[in-house]
DNA sequence: TATTGTTATACTCTATAACTATA
DNA sequence: TATAGTTATAGAGTATAACAATA
């Protein structure tokens, strides 16, 4: 007889743990949206554009995971707000380069500082366990990417 | 000079690694989500409804972070296919309870077993670190909920 | 012919405000 | 009058398909 059916090994039990965490903490990444005026897309849009560099629409397309018919939208949006802006490729006059603007690299800087801060339930766990938990984490995506 | 002005604590280190890891796993989930054909707030709602209990259309809305008259349209949505269903409630004939359809319980169990497994970057971990991960995190959800 | 980005279309999620039927 | 849920509306994300410009 057992409990409930889930969380047998302690991978699966981690990850449920995970998901919770990032479950009770939609409110807050919503809060963080609504500060700026932006929506998540936006955000990991936003995100994804250093400064300084520049990316062709499909290649933020991939990186967002959707459509490129998607971007374009999304792109003209953060554009008409000033924030990106959309330059010629030197080769190939098809391709556009996508790149922040410095208002938008201003707001960029104070936006991921916000999403930087970790959650109450991460920030008030003492730092011995924030230590263990970082070590963790590091192993398994350096692993994987 | 600090190398990129992010991550200076070990807290604030392991929610980076936290979100880094979420969004490299964004493409799994989506596939689920196609695999069911459910949306993200379909599944989230479908989660929330344990078979043999009941919930009113105000509690989904709280629990979904959003705002009732959207809740309308995904309950709708889901019993138009015959997963949950709107039943009257006894003492106030204002509210409308909901709860999973036998159907709807079916593919729930179904979702929730590929949702519970965790992406390979944790899967591949060796045990010790999962048990220190699962530890780290059991603390942190149980100080904050 | 193939590819990059756009447009058109249709569906879902989102919030706000106005509405109904109860209480 | 207050509350539970609905409807109306408008904006944003989503995929598919058709299209223009360029390769």
């Amino acid at each position: 007889m057992s409990t409930d059916g889930l969380a047998q090994d302690p991978g699966s039990e981690a990850w449920a743990l995970m998901v919770r965490l990032f479950l009770s903490g939609r409110p807050r990444i919503a809060a963080i949206g609504q500060e700026f005026d932006l929506s998540p897309m936006q955000i990991h849009a936003l995100r994804l554009l250093e400064p300084g560099t520049e990316l062709p629409m499909s290649a933020l397309a991939e990186s967002l995971v959707c459509d490129a018919s998607n971007v374009t939208g999304i792109v003209d949006r953060l554009e008409g707000r000033g924030l990106i802006e959309r330059r010629g490729a030197p080769r190939d006059r098809r391709v556009k380069m996508i790149a922040v603007t410095r208002r938008g690299a201003g707001v960029r800087e104070r936006l991921m500082k916000r999403m930087a801060e970790p959650p109450p339930a991460i920030a008030a766990l003492p730092r011995a366990d924030q230590r263990a938990l970082r070590d963790a984490l590091q192993k398994a995506l350096a692993s994987s990417s």
